[in-house]
DNA sequence: GCGTTGTCTCTTTTGGATAAAAGACTGATA
DNA sequence: TATCAGTCTTTTATCCAAAAGAGACAACGC
């Protein structure tokens, strides 16, 4: 009933683990192995039972040590080690997001059930947890209903965005000159420049980078709710810009260039300065964004002519 | 396997209805009953089927009329109306805010399904939308860990709070003057007034008045996730306080007329003037609150030692 | 032709079963 | 005395089935 997806994550991870150690090194306790591969001792002891079955290790217990270096085919497959809750949330932003899908219309879980290949409760669970990200509405003992991904969707969330991440900013710049996140700031800032000079081959990096910035600031709130809004952005950022390929290259250069301003601004610790360039960025992003829309939008207009 | 609860409900609301008609006057039809009783038309024929049958109502189709008035003992008991997931909510809520949690306590679904009488699944899926409320936290592939209602967890409801609803009450400042909300508000301002009149003996309907107000307030930012916001504030209020007793006549009388003076500013569209009176607002508010939680933990303390 | 009821199908709600994973307890060991 | 692995119990993730309720369509009457 339930999947083994995560003994199969497990064993790759402890695959990965093996490869870093000398052959017929002995291996950490179990009670060890649990924090290297962040799992119950359960399911380490599974892992190391299979290992040992496909001869990688030998010898029990206490006396345990590697055999042979992992082969590309002992891993499981990438496909068997996501667990259904992730896949349903690829498949249902793909559907939300590529699908053009417009306000007013009906989500039907059986449909997406079936549609998906999983059963209706995951369906029914995502469906409830996504409702926080204002892009359905639940009509008790009825179907869901689709409230658009629209203009007035990304606005109202950069509202937010800017309500929040001005008030997380202007706390970060005031924050005391020993805590761990200038640290962080400066690590942060030096990887936006490695990422400028050779922008050019790895600019899909950028994504991560904005992520781990951005959240960075927003901690600083030392807010649950600034915090956990984040969770939106990051979604519809992730997927969305998945598949807007348009102009990504110029998009990440100019936005990295204004994160190091905003950076800069941040170190500065003038609250002013700080406003300015947070609200300055923020404003780009918008209008990125918008953009984006509008070409889906226009894309969908004249599918439907 | 599902329950009945809707079709009570309806039948209940019905006979309610029922006792608003003449005998023997004639029903309206299957669809315009659908509107008057909320439910849908198999619902609605389900309820006319059993009046039928318990000679409620009598002819059949288009000839159907009331053959007597409702008695009480006709109505199902108000227990058996109630939606599991309501009275999930219902308990989970006095579990979590009555029983003293404190943060890094676990929850346990199997257990609180035991203590509540009702299935896992309830529990999970109810634990899955409290979720967004911020006072639990879910770790993957485990229990779920409490927050706390606490004193932070006050400071940063009411940090957002703030935000939000002086932003809506500037935005609502602004609206123009056909807009039907400042006929609701003026509504609202003789509610206040008739309620202070005789706050002694029904201040108690306060709660109701204070939930319509700052609704109003923040549906003028239509912005869904400022809106949306509400949900929390709403549920902790209406939960917490119902367990907290102590000078409820005094707080709401205090608030009744800061409400009033909130109102006054809205009407003198002088968006300095309606910041102020938000924000003086929303202090006393806030100070409220966090008195009842002072009590309640030192209470805890108290039983702790 | 419009709104009505009768009939049928589809969807959602809810409880329950089962395998996977987590976690607790134990004696052994070093 | 702290940590180890062996064993057992508890909890969670996931699917499935049954019943309630929602919605669609057809047939009928006015």
């Amino acid at each position: 009933m339930r999947g083994d997806t995560v003994f199969k994550q497990t064993f790759n991870r402890a695959l990965e683990y093996l490869k870093t150690l000398e052959i017929k090194s002995s291996l950490p306790s179990e009670n060890v192995l649990t924090e290297i591969l962040r799992a119950s001792r359960t399911t380490v002891r599974k892992v190391l039972e299979v290992l040992h079955a496909r001869k990688i290790i030998k010898g029990s217990a206490v006396k345990r040590m590697t055999a042979r270096h992992p082969k590309l085919t002992d891993f499981f497959p990438d496909n068997e080690t996501v667990a259904t809750s992730a896949q349903v949330e690829k498949k249902f932003m793909e559907w939300m997001l590529r699908g053009e899908r417009k306000a007013g219309d009906i989500v039907n879980g059986l449909e997406l059930a079936r549609q998906f290949g999983v059963s209706t409760s995951a369906i029914r669970e995502y469906l409830n947890r996504f409702s926080r990200f204002g892009l359905i509405e639940r009509r008790p003992n009825s179907s869901w209903i689709i409230r658009g991904f629209t203009k007035e969707f990304a606005l109202e969330l950069f509202e937010i965005r800017e309500l929040f991440e001005t008030r997380s900013a202007i706390a970060f710049a005031t924050q005391l000159e020993g805590s761990p996140a200038w640290e962080i700031l400066r690590k942060l800032e030096s990887e936006h420049k490695a990422l400028l000079k050779t922008i050019s081959s790895r600019y899909q990096d950028f994504s991560d980078l904005d992520e781990r910035f951005h959240r960075l600031v927003n901690n600083a709130s030392n807010n649950r709710f600034i915090v956990d809004f984040y969770d939106i952005i990051s979604l519809i950022f992730h997927y969305h810009y998945q598949w807007n390929k348009v102009d990504e290259k110029q998009r990440n250069r100019a936005a990295a260039i204004e994160h190091l301003d905003y950076i800069d601004a941040l170190f500065s610790r003038d609250p002013q300065r700080v406003e300015l360039a947070c609200k300055s960025h923020l404003n780009s992003a918008r209008k990125t964004l918008l953009a984006s829309i509008s070409v889906q939008s226009l894309i969908t207009d004249e599918q439907l002519s």
